[in-house]
RNA sequence: GCCCAGAUAGCUCAGUCGGUAGAGCAGUGGACUGAAAAUCCUCGUGUGGCUGGUUCGAUUCCGGCUCUGGGCA
């Protein structure tokens, strides 16, 4: 009897993870479940490296496209839409396949975490951020310090993000996070997950990642970039901090020649590369791919899937 | 040809009133629980261009050489 996972495929930026998904899909007749925090968002297509839409009416994407940038987006959301389009695709006899390269995402779905009853309160924010302006983020700290000091031991003191975050929650819930963290586990993961890692040596996904972000500016970024500020897409909303985005903003105000912002966006996407290995190191049994070309890459991980069917 | 300024970490540079040197960036490893393509943390021995001299001691002062900028011819 074999048990009927869910694959998931990722890797880091430029890995080929796209192309091995789609070819796992054709074979196994499946549909793509996306983990990308930036493919969510319509009109970002060239910079997230999303997959184009005559593809997309061939094999069904999940999670691609669904807000307007600009909205609010989070983990906690995301976690309950891919865990609803797994149960979909189940439903319909098709195999699902979670491919993408958002850490946090993946975990949210694999570690099957619990999350605490305390969405982000844009109002509350606005108010921490001005607090932490006015005094200082050292003071902010203290006093995390004081109402939660757990989760201030393990939050740097110049982390601005995290420290506004747990207070938020301590805020919201009268509760601290670490308390919500320790009972965050509990629940067990909905499906039973395999996941697979795309990388190739360093030096050579650093010269893939070059060459994309060179492909993303042929296929017309800038543009991209531009009708997204024409439609009034606010400069600091979530989804234009993206790589590719927001070095170009800052070409287009003039902040930095052209080729100084696609040297930037290789930059960072090579930093943010890095980033995602580190994700990836800590999961769980994860098989990895190194050097593989789509082709082998899917044929290994059906291999790799008969092998532990047949252990079963 | 002459004059001036440089030559120090992969890159850009700082500093040493003479006691063998440190930042940023890059690179590396890590963290990540409702912004996550975000945010944050760790890690720094390098023939101090080469070569003589002065000195107990030179990357630092002096001479010569090489190279790179800039200026004058």
């Amino acid at each position: 009897m074999c048990i009927l996972q869910v694959i998931v495929v990722t890797g880091p930026t430029a890995s080929g993870k796209s192309d091995t998904a789609i070819l796992l899909a054709e074979q196994l007749d499946g549909e793509i479940v996306s983990a990308d925090s930036m493919q969510v968002y319509r009109g970002m297509d060239i910079g997230t490296a999303k997959v184009d839409e005559t593809m997309r009416r061939r094999i069904r994407h999940h999670l691609i496209d669904i807000c307007d940038p600009g909205e609010p987006f989070s983990v906690a959301a995301y976690q309950l839409l891919a865990e609803k389009a797994i149960k979909d695709i189940l439903a319909r006899g098709k195999r699902p396949i979670v491919c993408g390269g958002t850490g946090q995402y993946l975990s949210a779905l694999i570690d099957g975490l619990t999350f605490a009853p305390a969405p982000a309160d844009p109002m509350l924010r606005r108010e921490l951020e001005k607090k932490a302006d006015q005094l200082g983020l050292p003071d902010l700290w203290l006093e995390l310090e004081q109402l939660d000091p757990d989760s201030a031991s393990r939050i740097s003191p110049n982390d601005r993000k995290r420290i506004i975050r747990a207070l938020e929650i301590y805020s919201l819930t009268g509760q601290p996070m670490s308390w919500h963290d320790a009972r965050s586990r509990i629940r067990q993961p909905v499906f039973a997950y395999q996941t697979f890692c795309l990388t190739h040596d360093r030096p050579v996904l650093y010269e893939r990642i070059n060459n994309r972000v060179l492909q993303m500016m042929q296929k017309g970024l800038l543009d991209e970039v531009h009708l997204l500020l024409d439609k009034g897409v606010p400069v600091g909303s979530t989804s234009l901090q993206a790589i590719g985005y927001k070095e170009l903003i800052a070409y287009l105000q003039g902040d930095c020649l052209l080729e100084q912002a696609v040297a930037k966006i290789q930059q960072a996407s090579r930093n943010y590369a890095k980033r995602q290995l580190t994700w990836f190191r800590k999961m769980n049994s994860v098989c990895w791919l190194e050097n593989e070309n789509p082709e082998d890459a899917c044929r290994k991980i059906r291999e790799n899937l008969r092998n532990f069917a047949s252990n079963q």
